[in-house]
DNA sequence: ACCGAATAATTACACGTATGTACACTGAAA
DNA sequence: TTTCAGTGTACATACGTGTAATTATTCGGT
């Protein structure tokens, strides 16, 4: 039992099967001719000394790292650790090693990035700004584009995945518009000011063009943003019941918030649905769980995560970056008619 | 806008601040005597050319590459997605880079971590064997481990944290005994015999032991377990409540296990928590919206993150593994009395 | 028997970094 | 002048790997 970790290099084994250490390479490379002799006594001591070639010494001879790194806002979100959870999956399968950075806005952040040599990267953020994307691009390393937001001005080679939430939202609405609702609210949690000027986010966007399509007027009563607990929210959503301006319908960022609406409704006397719809986004546990049990939308986080590395793989390869386009389901519960 | 990237070497910075390269490296590293005037000059060349050393280069020189790899089950759960986004905050700070592998039980998973050169791994599985865990230990691998079963059998340079889940439990069957219960339940998804012997698990022994000293019968009506879907527990649940076996609390595993339950029990139109307390584990979001609240043990996931980081640079630094005593939360909610 | 081909194995170098060792210069004490 | 400590710089090597270039071996064909 070693007590200092002697990881046996190449040399090990092409001393144990005596053979240059060339030929080890190129058996486990498998890119030469080498005899079928050597490559038996080569493999046998691999297994022996449980050899596995160091994948930094590899990396730095530039042959990739299989390393991928992923970044989100807070992994802590349902949807964020679902994805996460299935793109580990999948990486594994392939080889790959996911890792994980929180989106921040300072330039020490992309110097750490391209400092680490990962083969490729995929944002699943609102909040990163694009020109620390652009600079990633710029600096050729293959990036994933996880469309939250419009992320307009990135350009070069940057494959993107339009995961289907505009269009999910869209429907959203037109089945709470189909189902009788003329008054609905998008709910938020962060202002929209406060990080987009104007629909760049593409559920904001998705829910203000479907509404203006079917004729409805936005305002600012339809809108509810800005609370950062479950309390203001709360207050906020009975505020606008009470308020006597009309409401028969919640389009919510996510389940998260659509379920303390709902709270908040139920609260305030209202039946779901049928004085009043809620529906949420992610299909997440909680919306399962939750009674009434809340309708929403369900992102394929799985075909997400297939998608990405298809994406990442092209991108390596050389080939031009790809988009990839997938579609949202409706879960249909007890919160909507 | 260099389509590939040219990432810039120490030798670019050398050549434009008109030295060698060890001087660089010695500004870089600021472990020599190198002169005012020239370690101005690498700085600005530093800054001129967004220098940032190669970590991959770096770490293959054997100065560690800040790297730690967490293993969990499951990060789609929300225990360890909250667990992971404290690990990367600390981390971040700190400098290293936290990448994730949900827990295989084959060779190849050993081998890959291994040939990986992370720096550290921590391990937050109940999943995964105890004799890989040890292979990594015999190979010179610093290993945290969260404490969330025995692991009796791992021996060797391993910190542990033991995160109060065992305590946690043992305060929950107090809680609901003092509270008047006398019948009590313990939930779990999975079956015991599926994983482990006896009371390796440390939620279970921690109901175990304390529902003993409490001077309770244990029998195969003290546990539901093994069922794998909502509707399957559901039925569990119904099933237990109908049977005539008194019951009058269920301690659950996780707070998602908990609101299943508590759909149940308000379906078999028990009042909680007058007629039955339910107490679910991680105080999870869910366990906050749902309706009655959740009472619920909350861990300390940043407490739990910021050991984990202060125990690995301890066991880097060769000191003798450490251990860390957490405690939880109680959070009395709605369905406990 | 000899000579290209084809195949098999080896040598030598490169990736970007850290650092032990050696060397050069300065100024001051001997 | 010599010696030496202190300071600043450079060279050479090593980490473990991949592979081009090189050399050695085999082999079929005249």
């Amino acid at each position: 039992m070693p007590r200092k970790g002697n990881t046996p290099t190449r040399k090990d084994v092409a001393d144990l099967a005596g053979v240059s250490e060339t030929i080890v390479s190129y058996v486990l490379n498998a890119n030469r001719y080498v005899s079928a002799d050597k490559k038996k006594r080569v493999l046998a001591a691999v297994e022996k000394l449980h050899y596995r070639p160091n994948s930094i010494a590899r990396a730095l001879k530039g042959k990739g790292n299989s390393h991928i790194l992923f970044i989100a806002d807070n992994v802590a979100n349902n949807y964020f650790g679902r994805l996460l959870q299935e793109l580990d999956d999948v990486a594994y399968d392939k080889g790959y090693l996911v890792s994980l950075m929180s989106a921040k806005n300072d330039r020490d952040f992309i110097n750490r990035i391209l400092s680490r040599q990962v083969d490729a990267v995929i944002i699943s953020s609102t909040s990163l700004a694009e020109s620390y994307v652009q600079e990633l691009v710029d600096n050729g390393l293959p990036v994933v584009l996880l469309m939250t937001r419009d992320y307009a001005t990135v350009h070069g080679r940057v494959a993107r995945i339009y995961t289907g939430i505009e269009s999910g939202i869209m429907a959203a609405v037109r089945l709470l518009h189909e189902s009788g609702c003329r008054n609905l609210v998008h709910v938020d949690r962060v202002s929209r000011q406060e990080h987009f000027s104007n629909r760049q986010d593409l559920r904001f966007r998705g829910f203000c063009n479907q509404m203006e399509t079917l004729g409805h007027q936005l305002s600012a009563d339809s809108f509810i943003t800005g609370c950062h607990d479950y309390d203001e929210l709360f207050e906020a959503v009975c505020c606008r019941i009470k308020s006597g301006v009309p409401v028969d319908g919640f389009v919510c960022r996510n389940d998260g918030l659509a379920c303390m609406v709902l709270n908040a409704v139920l609260a305030c006397g209202k039946k779901v649905p049928e004085d009043i719809s809620v529906i949420g986004f992610d299909n997440s546990d909680t919306s399962r769980i939750v009674r009434p049990a809340l309708s929403t939308i369900a992102t394929d986080q799985k075909a997400i995560a297939e998608a990405a590395l298809e994406l990442i793989e092209a991108l390596i390869n050389g080939q031009t970056p790809g988009e990839k386009h997938l579609v949202t389901r409706m879960v249909i519960r007890d919160t909507t008619k």
